[in-house]
DNA sequence: GCCAACGTTGGC
DNA sequence: GCCAACGTTGGC
């Protein structure tokens, strides 16, 4: 199983929205972006992800589980774009922000670090774990 | 609101 | 296929 993270403006998708489709779900649609598309894709249903609300809060404020895999983005007729569904698991009991995983030497590489401007991101397990603990959630 | 980083587009 | 111009994102 992967981890990922799927970054969101609050006020145009925030984890209330996601949390409010329940376990119905929702698209990760709107995605323009050729490496976001590609990660979709190599999704599975099952794997897991931190939701991050970008610009205002600045941080991980959900997990959540892909429940579809890659197809087309229903936003748009162009048949480039594809999309997973995904559904809000649980919130983080501490949003986990930027300036916490700045701070912690081993999540240096992380991608929401190093490229702060890619929407759909890997994770790696570790700093999954470490995440996670900084949030509050005991995993493992 | 600014600006750096970076992805995309289009002319050549 | 290169590269300049341009648009967008997101941190500050």
């Amino acid at each position: 199983m992967a981890y990922w993270l799927f970054k969101s403006e609050p006020n145009v998708w925030s984890w209330e929205n996601q949390v409010a489709k329940g376990d119905a779900g929702e698209e990760w649609d709107g995605v323009r972006n050729y490496q976001a598309r590609n990660f979709m894709r190599d999704m599975k249903v099952g794997d897991l992800g931190f939701f991050y609300h970008s610009q205002t809060e600045k941080a991980v404020v959900g997990i959540v589980e892909v429940i579809a895999e890659a197809h087309t983005d229903s936003t748009t007729d162009d048949d480039r774009w594809d999309c997973v569904d995904i559904k809000a698991v649980k919130p983080m009991p501490k949003p986990v922000t930027l300036a916490m995983c700045k701070d912690d030497e081993r999540l240096s590489d992380m991608a929401l670090i190093r490229s702060s401007r890619l929407s759909v991101q890997p994770v790696k397990d570790t700093e999954w774990d470490i995440v996670c603990k900084m949030g509050g959630l005991n995993v493992k």
